[in-house]
Formats: C-alpha cells, sequence, structure tokens
DNA sequence: AGTCGATAGTTGCATGTGTAACTGTTTTGT
DNA sequence: ACAAAACAGTTACACATGCAACTATCGACT
C-alpha cells in the first residue's frame, strides 16, 4: 500500500502553521509590553470586548480550557486589570470585568492589535485577506458548534 | 481614547482558533490509533514524505523548537518506528530514517490523513477550501522566510 | 597547528498545561 | 422534600514544553 501525504498540501497542517507563524509574532508584541501570556491575553480581549462575562463563557469563546482560564483570569486579577463579582441569584457564576487600569491596558492591547492586522493586510495583500477570511469563515461555521471538549 | 477590537474580525485570533479546532479533531483520531503525540504525528510526516532527513530540518519545516524535535525522534527510535544514522562526512548530523515498521505506521497515518481532508473540504465546500488554501498561501509566502527563532 | 565561533543535538530546570478530583451551589426527578 | 445529577470554578499532581547550558563536532581565520 503505498502511501504518500504533501504536507504543502494538508490543510490542517498548514492552517496550524500560519497560525503559529502569525499568532507568534503578534505575541512577542504584547509580552514585551506588558509581560501578559497567551491565554491572559486572550482573556483581556473578550473581556474587553463584552464589557463583563463569566469564567466559562471566556473558555467557551477562546477554545481555552476551564484551568487555564481559571489561572488567567487569577493573574490579570492579582495585576489589579480584572474584578470579580458573585451572582445575586447564583452564587456559582462570578461576573468578570476590567478595573479602570484595566481598561487602560486594553485600550493599548486593542491598538497594538489593530495595527499588526492592518500590517498583516498589507502585507499579504487584501485579495489574499479576504479570501483567508472566507476560507476561515467556512471552518468556523462547520466545526464552532461541534465538540470542542478538552485535549490538545 | 475609546478602542473596540471585535475579535471576530481579528484575523490572528481566527487564525488560531479554526487550526484549533481543526487540528484537536484530527489529532483525536490518530492519538486513538497509535497513542502518539503531536510533535511525534509532525514528526512522522515530515520523515514519510521526504525518506530521510535530519532533526533540524524536521524543526525548521514543521515549526517545532528542536528540543521538542529531539524529543519526538527519541520516542519514535524507542517504538521501533525510526532509525538514525551518523554522517560519515559530518559526525554531528544525524540521518534519520523511517524502519520499515515505521512506513507501515505511516501509510495509515497518511490515509487517516487523506480521508480526514478529504471530509473537511467536503464540510466546508470547495470554495470555501480554495479560499482558504489561497490566503494560507499568502501568509506562508510572507511570514515563512521571517524569523521564527523559539517563543510561545 | 590552534583558537574562536558556528552548528547538530541533548539534557537540567523552571514553568505551563491537562486530567481528575474536589468544593460549593443549583437544578432535576421522583 | 430529598436524593441525584449538573454546573461554575479551583486545586493537586503528573506530564509536556521552552530556555539556557552543555557536549561534541566542524569550519574559518591567524
Amino acid at each position: 500500500m503505498k502511501a504518500s501525504l504533501p504536507l504543502e498540501e494538508f490543510l490542517p497542517y498548514r492552517l496550524v502553521r500560519a497560525s503559529e507563524l502569525v499568532s507568534r509574532r503578534f505575541a512577542a508584541r504584547y509580552q514585551a509590553a506588558y509581560g501578559i501570556s497567551r491565554p491572559e491575553w486572550r482573556t483581556f480581549a473578550i473581556l474587553g470586548q463584552l464589557g463583563h462575562t463569566t469564567a466559562t463563557e471566556i473558555g467557551r469563546r477562546s477554545t481555552m480550557h476551564k484551568t487555564k482560564v481559571s489561572r488567567a483570569v487569577a493573574a490579570l486579577e492579582k495585576r489589579g486589570w480584572l474584578s470579580r463579582r458573585a451572582d445575586a441569584a447564583d452564587r456559582r457564576i462570578e461576573h468578570l470585568e476590567l478595573t479602570a487600569s484595566g481598561a487602560a491596558v486594553y485600550a493599548e492591547l486593542a491598538a497594538m492589535a489593530r495595527d499588526f492586522q492592518a500590517a498583516l493586510r498589507e502585507e499579504i495583500g487584501e485579495v489574499a485577506a479576504a479570501a483567508l477570511e472566507a476560507g476561515l469563515a467556512a471552518v468556523e461555521a462547520r466545526y464552532t458548534s461541534c465538540e470542542a471538549p478538552e485535549e490538545d
């Protein structure tokens, strides 16, 4: 049984590689600026966008394991960038939101992200960027709903 | 300074998420079938395709840190799937290749990968798949050459 | 020849991460 | 009303990972 598998044509592989190349470069920026980890950046991004939310929701949106979220939240709280508030009706739930200083940091991070994205779009060209977005949208539509329990 | 950053439109984030969703699902397959880790799968894939190569080249092609490659190679060797041979001229270099049983496993893995890709293409549709490939090609062209030393 | 720097690959150590088990709470089913 | 299952979130432990330091080898320059 002959079997060849050209990796240059294997979509999952290309997807992982491209995402690593791009996100590493971006991670280097925010790590240098604020010393935050990748889970912390993700938590920041979701929390900044939504205003307030819960740890579970952050995990759902970001594909992060709940322990990762728990630790990221603890780290941001320790730095004074995030505050927790117990839900009045359901005391299992913790509502999370950015503090004033957290919001200020988020504003800077968001600006960095926008700059980075603009540079990326310019580097690869608008045509390619649009194609990439269309492809990603299709993947998101087909895969997001499905399982994503906890692996690696 | 008002700053919003809709994550649904942030390309690096979408890229990471899509790659995680896809590669997790695929990883579940080969882990269930052969109990190999992700670095081991990557090493298998490159080695199977090239026939023989070196650890450094595997790292270069896969964006993996050299220690990751070193451990993956050791693991595959331990399972009897990979053999090493010192270079006659330059004794720093180790030539790696799959053993007969390693090649047999690779054949199965390659078949799994082809099936998975075919299913993925069908799920998202050929149009979206083509768009995704075009976008990824642009990213690869612009980012591969550049730095990719070692972070996370 | 001999020293310095570069390269291939491995290993010690500290950190990051997932699994499973846990606490505390709410919901469901009877 | 009450036991059992479900859920939000945290923690202990084992394992995976990156960085730095190491060995061993080679090439370049004096």
